[in-house]
RNA sequence: GUGGCCGUAGCUCAGUUGGUUAGAGCGCCAGGUUGUGAUCCUGGAUGUCGGGGGUUCGAAUCCCCUCGGUCACCCCA
């Protein structure tokens, strides 16, 4: 056998129908949810310019390190994208719909780091997005819409948790103290969040290192730094959580790896999963990300879901199986005639899933690929089925009696020769 | 991106201190039944041992590089 001269490339899946037809059922099913919460789908382009990603900030390893970006063969720079957020805000400041802008979407995004399961560079997201207000009531409807669609799929170890990252003038002073503190207590970090401190220090608040723990403990709180109206909003989405009977917890040093949110943040993580993939989802609030992108002051707010590990959740749940779409017909026939086409056409039409042998195969190869098609039926035509008309019945579910005969008298229980007009009719009824 | 472990047939794996032409089970194909799926019996095809280079009389086995997977970190979905 000849070898494969190449193979996918590092991070990236190659998906099989059962895989895929549960991946869209999956997205089948979010679009439903979305959709009665008044949701419109857009389809953004997979890549930008590489501006439109960077006002994410520079400061985030997803712009820094992780963009999939080229030059075109028009000089341009482009970024394949790793997120859909930035794109969508693109999408608003060039189009300008009235707001509030309510949309989801689904599809692939990108990003270059080192692969593992549940983490890949090719990775598909179904989300959503309002541009327009900033009425903690839409951080709630996002936040139940998730809430739902995971009850829906039957995922039952998710935890959601919560926390304010506060207004921009809120956190500026915070991190003003934050960054002191971590100077202060240097010699007692590890190298790498010092590092991190200088560039970004909300982000060595959820360090996992066991060395930064004690510090991080004791690193002063950003709930004590929440301005009124943020502090209001926060209150109003707990609230909210509450009244709709959406358990959650506050987590006082959530923050999340994109620059741009403020406010209220929130992720999803699947308790059935290792911890190191286990966010299953995550959003916030972006009271800033639309006027970078040039679409004038306007607050957004949105969340993504990452369909790879929801799956993996799934499966370590044992819930949202695959279920089996193939065929229920096979249509078995070793004449060298057209009843093959006619018929497969015939019960497809009718609204069956019908399958069939190609090749001219032997009958008994034909009827082994019929029993490992999973049809509950085959159809067959020999030779005197086509000379009288008529077609041969055979139910499959059932192992055939030992020292069954081949004949074509249909005496065996399972198999039954009837008029050619009545095998629609006879297929329903044997498949209800 | 950094580090650990792993890579033999379509799949799951065996292969002794380097030693003839690399194996098993499952699956696949054909026949036993020239018109019939389970089971059973018989036979058959697989593979540059992930790829490249090196050491050696000789490499699946040892060394280097590389590709891919996996795990941890970083970070995130």
């Amino acid at each position: 056998m000849a070898r494969a001269l190449f193979q996918s490339q590092s991070g990236t899946q190659d998906i099989f129908p059962s895989e895929a037809d549960r991946r869209r059922r999956l997205v089948d099913i979010f679009a439903e949810e979305v959709t009665k919460a008044g949701y419109g789908q857009v389809i953004p382009p997979m890549f930008e310019d590489v501006g439109v990603f960077q006002r994410l900030g520079e400061a985030s390893d997803v712009v820094s390190k992780e963009l999939y970006s080229f030059v075109d063969q028009g000089g341009r720079n482009l970024s394949l994208r790793p997120e859909f957020t930035a794109s969508v805000c693109r999408m608003f400041a060039q189009h300008r719909p009235l707001v509030p802008w309510k949309v989801w979407y689904t599809g692939p995004s990108f990003r270059q780091e080192r692969p593992q399961k549940g983490r890949y560079r090719q990775f598909d997201q179904i989300g959503a997005e309002v541009i327009g207000t900033d009425d903690p009531d839409v951080d709630i409807e996002l936040i139940a819409i998730c809430w739902r669609f995971y009850q829906q799929i039957g995922l039952k170890n998710v935890s959601l948790v919560i926390n304010s990252l506060g207004d921009f003038e809120d956190r500026a002073r915070y991190l003003e103290d934050l960054q002191s503190y971590f100077k202060a207590n240097a010699d007692q970090l590890s190298e790498q969040s010092l590092k991190t401190s200088e560039i970004n220090p909300l982000r060595v608040l959820d360090s996992k290192r066991p060395a930064d723990a004690d510090v991080i403990a004791k690193a002063p709180v950003l709930a004590d730094y929440l301005g009124e109206p943020a502090a209001m909003s926060f209150e109003r989405v707990k609230l909210g959580l509450t009244t709709l009977g959406i358990p959650f917890e506050v987590a006082p040093r959530l923050v999340r790896g994109l620059d741009y949110y403020g406010r209220t943040i929130f992720e999803f993580a699947a308790t059935s999963l290792d911890a190191a993939q286990n966010a299953v989802g995550g959003g916030g609030r972006y009271d800033g990300l639309v006027e970078a992108l040039g679409g004038g002051s306007q607050p957004g707010v949105g969340f993504a879901l990452g369909v790879d590990r929801i799956l993996l959740a799934c499966d370590a749940e044992g819930v949202f199986d695959a279920v089996d779409s193939g065929p229920q017909v096979w249509v078995v026939t070793t004449t060298q005639g057209t009843e093959a086409l006619e018929i497969v056409e015939e019960l497809q039409t009718a609204g069956f899933r019908a399958g069939r042998s190609f090749g001219g195969r032997s009958m008994k190869a034909q009827m082994k690929a019929a029993n490992r098609s999973g049809a509950d039926i085959a159809v067959i035509v020999g030779e005197s089925e086509a000379e009288s008309g008529s077609v041969s019945i055979r139910q499959l579910r059932t192992a055939p009696p030992s020292g069954e005969v081949s004949s074509p008298s249909g005496s065996a229980s399972q198999q039954t020769v009837i008029e050619r007009t009545a095998m629609v009719e006879k297929v329903r009824s044997l498949l209800s």
